[in-house]
DNA sequence: ACATATAGTGGCTTACAGCCACTATTAAGT
DNA sequence: ACTTAATAGTGGCTGTAAGCCACTATATGT
């Protein structure tokens, strides 16, 4: 079916304004590994409601100039960080009456996944106070903004979900790692240590790294360096990592 | 940090007018297995834009009623199929410049499953035309209004692959059942055959089922019935269902 | 009683994760 | 030069849960 006049006149006297509707933003949980733990990127509010407190980052559509809201979380992550091609999941919606002060307020989660290496860009990008925090200690001891702690603990338990049974860590490791550099990342992210042999197998069977022919000197044996394969995104296997008992 | 006078102010003078926000609504996917084939419920549009187009069912947030997104969901499966306690999940949600011809929109879709002895309700409940059609039939050679394809394969897939994982199906069969029955609802949505034996194992070992103490008399032996335990949630397995090659 | 049909099981095979000890290869210390 | 420490990487067995398929069990219909 396509446009009747009707329909044509319905459209031209729509206006928005008319309506009731909620405030619509994104909110980030940015996750990168730095000093051994699983870090968050977590920013002062500079303005109200909220003021001073710490939130994840995130903000409203800008309709004028967002096309789509994967677009409004790119942008966001960008201004924050610098970081152009993360990985980027969209997590889980949260929307209700109260969640806000000012109005019925929905807000899209998404969680991207940044190597530790690329974080040096972030410091100029903004003015804004801006830390990095392990999500452990947010998780227990922190207060955010809004519901940004119940965000974030839906963000964090997706991403540790799906570690179990995909290979998403290798978006946290440095373009090129080794493979028990990139093994102390899961175990980092799962809080439990991985067997050696078959995460080994579990990664190489799986086809989706290829050594990049250099090596990682130390102050012992040398490890290959690998590098993730067609840039394809993530594998995902048919068991769980199960891990010593 | 508490609310302070500035801040107390500031949403005093807020007003959710002064901005320009997306609409926002939710759309849902309700699923269930009829005549040997999984089925999804759509709606014949009544109103601008898209009218006379066949849609998911859903509809705008209700700010002054619905506290939560996910009551305007159950609210709106409520509204089609008087069913009151499906599973429902979220699934994904959309936003975009182009997706609905009014303005800069955003949705929420959602997934319901119902059982097909609880579908007689749907009949009375509204006078708009209402219809279940296979999946595979929408998803091949129908045309729904604005992205509403696009949103039914996204709930379609997050169905598909978690039934290779956990024990959905459970909520698409009667209370109570034969494990024959529930295995032939999972063989439906994975579109292949399921080995009987591993099934059974499978799901008994999972301890999320009980026997009733009925059976199931037909022409031949007659089967145990069973019901879900505790009404816990769903369980997910450590391995992937497999199936015969 | 016997045929038919579906329910339910016994017991082997297969695939892949865990286990753990063994070998390999480097730098640093003497 | 040789030994030691340290981490990289592997061989080969064990364990778990899935697949396979033939067998038994229990009802109905004639």
């Amino acid at each position: 079916m396509t446009q009747d006049n009707s329909e044509i006149e319905y459209l031209q006297n729509y206006n928005v304004h008319d309506y009731q509707v909620p405030l619509t933003s994104v909110d980030m949980s940015i996750f990168t590994v730095r000093e051994g733990t699983l870090q968050v990127l977590l920013v002062k509010r500079a303005e109200h409601p909220a003021l001073g407190q710490w939130a994840l980052p995130g903000g409203f559509i800008d309709i004028e100039n967002d096309p789509t809201l994967d677009y409004t979380a790119k942008r966001k992550l960008k201004e924050k960080t610098g970081v152009d091609t993360p990985y980027l999941e969209q997590v889980a919606t949260f929307g209700s009456a109260t969640r806000d002060p000012r109005h019925w307020s929905v807000t899209v989660a998404y969680f991207a996944l940044i190597n530790s290496s690329s974080i040096q860009l972030k410091k100029s990008v903004s003015s804004e106070e801006v830390v990095w925090v392990p999500v452990k200690e947010v998780v227990n001891n922190y207060s955010l903004a809004f519901d940004h702690q119940h965000i974030l603990n839906a963000c964090y338990q997706r991403l540790q979900g799906k570690v179990q049974y995909t290979s998403l860590p290798i978006h946290l490791v440095p373009d090129s790692f080794t493979l028990t550099e990139l093994q102390a990342t899961f175990e980092i992210i799962l809080e439990k240590k991985v067997e050696k042999k078959s995460f080994r197998r579990r990664i190489l069977d799986a086809n989706i790294i290829e050594e990049t022919g250099e090596m990682r000197v130390g102050s012992s044996r040398p490890a290959k360096l690998y590098r993730l394969k067609n840039d394809s995104s993530s594998h995902y296997f048919t068991r769980n990592i199960e891990g010593p008992r």
